[in-house]
DNA sequence: CGTACAAAGTGGGTAAAAGTGGTAATAAGT
DNA sequence: ACTTATTACCACTTTTACCCACTTTGTACG
């Protein structure tokens, strides 16, 4: 399971260094390949491709008339590329993600249990100034029991 | 299996470049044909012939006054023809196809797992401008369970 | 507290592959 | 038979993936 965050950078070719702590969870739990996109254009995000399989046949027996799935399915693909790790243990980050979620520099690495969210470190910051945690949000966390 | 966006470009010729990512796999699971067509004119589908062929048979099975089977084989057979790869890996685009999708200049190459789908650049953006995931849609793909 | 060793991270050069445009040859149509 | 259109082939340019080497950071031990 991927948690927590860590600082990274993207260097000037576009390739993105996996923070060691997760690199080993990643290379252990699934293979080399992982399919990377965004679903917004303001993040990245990067699926270990056995896990994007998952995701691929869950929307499968979707109805191929829901519009949501549609949708989805267009502006993932439309971000998306699959990529292998290199031997420094870094990937490139594909052209439109790079160019529309800021993809240079400075960069969160956030793990999401099954997949991992790169934020650029600026927009990361501004992001969360304007959306802290609401009473609302804590209340609806402890219905959950959190 | 066929997954994420490449972009390429059709020439003066109205040939396009199977970008190499897809190209491999292509030439190795299917072989050099294709059938290529569009549905709605708005963009245009690759099919390897052998997925086409078994559309076909699926097709052969339904009942012969199925309405919408006889638009579909219909506008499909309008667009469509067969067409083989050429030594640097480009496919000709049928004139129908060419004209009617735009396909001319920068167009993205998406995979759909079992065919391409390839769509005019602005046209493509266009697309996804108009229709943004909303807060409605991941419920609903919640409800998938993505 | 400092030094040395190991691990993680960074940058860049090069060979191979991918992409592009043009030309020649063949076929088709008038 | 000549012109035009289409298809196949060839050669050049650009890009990318891979590999190697250096730098920095962290850690352990004297």
């Amino acid at each position: 399971m991927l948690r927590g965050n860590y600082p990274a950078r993207v260097d000037e070719k576009g390739r993105l260094k996996i923070p060691s702590s997760f690199l080993s969870v990643l290379k252990e739990q699934y293979g080399e390949e992982f399919f990377i996109t965004s679903l917004n254009g303001q993040n990245t995000r990067i699926w270990p491709l056995e896990e994007w399989k998952e995701i691929e046949e869950k929307l499968a027996d979707a109805s191929s008339s829901n519009l949501a799935r549609k949708k989805f399915l267009n502006i993932v693909n439309y971000y998306g590329q699959v990529v292998k790790l290199d031997k420094q243990g870094r990937l490139l980050i594909p052209p439109r993600v790079r160019e529309s979620a800021e993809m240079r520099g400075e960069v969160e690495v956030l793990g999401h249990l099954r997949y991992l969210e790169v934020w650029n470190h600026q927009r990361f910051l501004d992001e969360i100034r304007k959306n802290p945690l609401t009473p609302e949000d804590f209340q609806s966390l402890d219905d959950i029991g959190v």
